[in-house]
RNA sequence: UGGGGCUUAGCCAAGUUGGUUAAGGCACCGGACUUUGACUCCGGCACUCAUAGGUUCAAAUCCUAUAGCCCCAGCCA
């Protein structure tokens, strides 16, 4: 396909594929997405999916999932499939182009021979130590290994050996022959090879050694015929590795590797190994605990993939090391569930109210919209009578300044219906609030276009006969302040970071509830339904995240 | 310490073939509106681009030096 005019590139990246276009190096972009299964994605994973998948789905090219299944002792199925299913939820796909890096096993060892026979490279039977030793230091120059210059037959012979399955796991690896005085230590002669007998997922005892990260991925990245090998930049160290490798291999295909920073967010973890650990802890439940930005995690939360693929394309693509405010990502979901999902009433705190002056055993239906911002999701009837429960947090006997709820003497609005007046308050033996007496004015009913007096503000409520009982879990931050970064993770978790309210009652006439349906609780957040595992027939609201600002002091 | 990167507001981030008032978003602060203290709307928020010099009529953009931060010494990826 030519492209004659180049796509507006919006970072870097794009910039250095539209130059490549244009001279000719790259006809169509093919790029790739290579996890490791050794894990569940996280947010820091959906940039890399972003940034792959959406690099080659805007220049119209390919993008392959292909797993660096070189490790045996790390990886798992479960960690492929839990992987699949992310990148589909993220709306992504990769056709028919899934590759496993072990499907290219008996490829990269043609390579290797070749390698061997082209005196590139050589079986070492330093120890792991001596090869450590050997390298030398960031200032000290490394030294060549006494293995190093054996013949081209007598390395043939051990490598075949290591394959065959003759010699222990670390009695020798394979190493390319390249520059052991070179100022970048990846170049001072790496492995290529080692020898491990752990069965690998896929397979099994087929092999018993496994190529490193630095021989297989450019080579991969030349076999699937991918034109820009986009990594994060702790790989920019590899690159001139690399290419080396591409140029040693003899084949055909250049890939061009290009770097960019990882996000990091603010309050959070994005790294595989500390939530690994947290679990492993017990700190949180497991790989999908709400509390983690593991993309099962947000997704148990209540985010949605475009919330999450519109705050990576905010933060941007660059290369510095930055960390992006958890507020920016809680802003993508609220904008995107705000229109989206239904405002019901809740309350998290029961407070019972008796209107005092509403006749008893009357109950009316008034009307109340799902959405008053998106007309198409249509109007409920909200039963209303003598009795209802608002929010204690609604409630206050010493009212300060500004506040805009009920208090004794004060009048505020019941959401969709009328203006209530608090006239007493009841306390049982304990001193504790238990009841509240109004008065309602008839002549405020909702819509009515009453416009006499302003009430001191909109509070909601549910009817005491006909609202549901739920239990609501509200996530806060995993750690407490600043504490993130803690190597003591235990005591950088916070204790509130799950708050389980078992009392709180939601309407119960609004539509079907379906688990991960999500609503907004009036004045409350946005929630998401979720069904108690071991107890299905409890629904669980999780919250996603709080309205944007509660009571502010001053 | 050798090598590789990075440095624009509280947080991300455009802008880097030198050329009028340094995009945009998040956060924050005012004000309007309001049957959600939400939303929405209006306004504010870098005389300055890590620092110091230099070149130039003109520099965040070019040159020089300095400082700070990140990555690399796995038979992990």
């Amino acid at each position: 396909m030519n492209q004659a005019k180049p796509i507006k590139a919006s970072n870097f990246i794009e910039k250095f594929i539209n130059e490549d276009l244009e001279q000719g190096i790259y006809q169509t972009i093919c790029t790739r997405f290579p996890p490791e299964p050794n894990g569940f994605l996280h947010i820091g994973h959906v940039k890399a999916v972003m940034i792959d998948f959406g690099t080659a789905r805007k220049y119209n090219g390919i993008c392959n999932l292909r797993f660096d299944d070189t490790n045996p002792n790390a990886e798992d199925d479960e960690f492929v499939e839990s992987i699949k299913n992310d990148i589909h939820w993220l709306g992504f796909d990769w056709g028919d182009r899934l590759y496993f890096c072990s499907d290219y096993f008996a490829s990269l060892y043609e390579i290797a021979v070749r390698m061997i026979k082209n005196g590139v490279a050589y079986v070492d039977h330093l120890s792991k130590e001596e090869i450590r030793d050997y390298r030398g230091t960031f200032t000290v120059p490394g030294r060549d290994s006494p293995y190093r210059n054996r013949s081209v037959e007598e390395n043939l012979m051990w490598f075949e050996k290591m394959k065959k399955g003759c010699l222990a796991e670390g009695e020798c690896v394979l190493r390319a022959k390249i520059d052991m005085q070179s100022p970048n230590l990846n170049m001072r002669d790496p492995v290529m090879y080692r020898i491990s007998y752990t069965p690998h997922h896929r397979t099994g005892s087929e092999w018993c050694i496994y190529p490193m990260y630095d021989f297989s991925h450019p080579l991969s990245d030349a076999l699937e015929g991918v034109s820009h090998s986009l990594c994060s930049k702790e790989y920019e160290d590899h690159r001139p590795l690399y290419n080396w490798f591409v140029e040693q291999s003899g084949l055909e295909h250049k890939p061009r590797q290009i770097e960019f920073a990882r996000i990091h967010v603010s309050n959070a973890l994005t790294s595989k190994r500390k939530i690994k650990k947290l679990t492993e802890l017990g700190l949180v439940e497991d790989w999908t605990d709400p509390r983690l930005v593991t993309v099962a995690g947000l997704r148990r939360r209540g985010y949605t993939p475009e919330a999450l693929l519109n705050f990576i394309e905010a933060a941007g693509v660059a290369k510095a090391d930055s960390v992006v405010d958890i507020e920016m990502l809680e802003h993508f979901i609220r904008e995107d569930l705000k229109e989206k999902s239904p405002c019901v009433m809740a309350v998290l705190r029961p407070l019972k109210v008796t209107i005092t002056n509403y006749p008893e055993g009357e109950i009316e239906y008034l009307e109340a919209d799902n959405n008053p911002k998106n007309p198409v999701m249509g109007r409920r009837k909200v039963p209303f009578s003598r009795t209802v429960y608002i929010d204690r947090a609604d409630f206050k006997m010493d009212p300060p300044k500004k506040y805009k709820r009920l208090a004794p003497g004060l009048e505020v609005r019941l959401k969709h219906a009328y203006f209530i007046k608090c006239n007493e308050v009841i306390r049982d033996a304990q001193g504790e609030i238990t009841e509240l007496l109004c008065t309602y004015d008839q002549q405020t009913k909702s819509g009515s276009g009453f416009k006499g007096r302003k009430p001191n503000g909109t509070i909601h409520w549910v009817d005491t006969g006909t609202s549901q009982h739920i239990e609501v879990r509200v996530f806060n931050n995993l750690f407490k302040p600043g504490q993130e970064d803690s190597s003591n993770l235990e005591t950088a978790v916070s204790p509130d970071s799950r708050v389980i309210l078992p009392n709180a009652r939601i309407e119960c006439n609004f539509l079907d509830i379906n688990v991960n349906d999500r609503y907004q609780f009036i004045r409350d957040g946005f929630y998401v339904i979720e069904k108690d595992s071991e107890q299905p027939d409890k629904t669980i609201f999780n919250r996603i995240v709080s309205l944007k600002s509660t009571w502010k002091k001053k």
